[in-house]
DNA sequence: TTAAAAATACGCCCAATGTCGTATTGTATT
DNA sequence: AATACAATACGACATTGGGCGTATTTTTAA
């Protein structure tokens, strides 16, 4: 069964040229092809789920990099994605990894390397070009671990006397949910959420959101 | 022009095992054996320089890391080393990768595989079994040390195509200021801020400062 | 020297949040 | 039984925030 694939770039021409090079192998199938990022995303629910996304870096509306992001997100990396890069764009690699890529290739690999990059990533691989694993291998060399320290000390909910479910609705805003969310999550009326807000904010002192969240992290209430 | 190897590793039948299998390959030449890094030490003036090293991590004497480290600066990086490694010794991974070993690989791939991945350390790639290359995905996206500020925060928020104001405006967002501070402390409209605001959401595709925020303690463009 | 990108700014609309006040019900604790 | 506190709920009002459109000036890059 052949490799689902899709193909990303905002060159036409490397569109074409390489749809029409993979083509000839049985070993991967192209599902559609989609000119940036944006473009991507909205293509992707239309059609059958690729396995692998051969994208460039470089793209208008959306980059690859915001791209590859966005779809671990949403796919849950279930989908794995090989960069394609010119030379001169070897510094992205890191971000591109932090994004979620599962390889890097030159643009002007052959098309049966390609493939073959196609099917290792699919296997579990990290296909690169060799330039590109040479950096990798530098960016590697070059990172220092450095344990963390410096330990502060924390206050429990308790000593601001909150209650239960002040504590309750406390984490929740610290989770980002408006009121209404946390109303419904609770199986209470919004009004509530917020009067229990107004007593928590009394109690801390504080007078935001932000404000509160701010706090119940240094303290390691939440997180 | 075969590519010269020597193997390392305490286990002679391992040794034994592997040099009868790559002698079917033309593609390399098996100039020594050693049973360990001191011993490889010692047998590296006695013999043609090979170009390739497949060594075992685990061995007495001097164990293949140190080794790499030893060769490395005797050497001066000419000759290439594969690492060779059993399932749970992945968490040598980065220690040999600082020690300068350019590839890791499984006892247990298949000759042919081993044979490719001489190759291609010689053409300045870095083979890796799938889990060791997932292994190593996984340390670089944990790497969260990074270089200190001023860098630091020059280096991601590019990826999202953030411009040095709106970077700017950002941090002040997750300083926990209003637009109306904001606009205070940079002498410009609320209106502009909230503008700039407007658009940092589009590229970061969130849509609150709550997600913002996250966003950007997630990537330590602040804190 | 143009064309593109960035920074500036305003208006409108509506949703969400913060700050008051008030009130009812349940549940401990004394 | 009386009291205190917690949890629930509503209303009014002002401020802030998010989404949309439009427009001018400045800076940068082609």
């Amino acid at each position: 069964m052949p490799v689902k694939i899709a193909l990303i770039d905002d060159n036409p021409k490397l569109l074409r040229s390489l749809s029409q090079n993979l083509a000839f192998f049985s070993e991967v199938k192209l599902i559609f092809m989609a000119n940036n990022g944006l473009d991507l995303l909205t293509k992707l629910p239309q059609n059958p789920l690729p396995e692998v996304l051969l994208m460039d870096i470089e793209m208008p509306e959306m980059n690859g990099i915001q791209a590859s992001f966005e779809i671990n997100q949403r796919y849950n990396g279930q989908i794995k994605i090989i960069m394609l890069t010119v030379l001169d764009q070897e510094d992205k690699i890191f971000a591109a990894i932090q994004a979620g890529a599962s390889g890097y290739l030159l643009k002007d690999e052959k098309p049966a390397k390609i493939v073959n990059a196609i099917e290792e990533v699919i296997q579990g691989g990290v296909p690169m070009s060799a330039s590109v694993a040479q950096k990798t291998l530098t960016l590697l060399r070059n990172q220092t671990s450095q344990p963390q320290s410096a330990s502060e000390l924390s206050l429990s909910p308790e000593v601001f006397d909150l209650t239960a479910r002040e504590i309750e609705i406390l984490q929740a805003i610290a989770a980002g949910l408006s009121y209404k969310q946390i109303a419904e999550k609770l199986f209470i009326s919004d009004k509530t959420v917020k009067k229990h807000t107004e007593n928590v904010y009394a109690k801390l002192h504080v007078h935001s959101k932000y404000e509160a969240i701010k706090l119940a992290e240094r303290n390691k209430w939440v997180k």
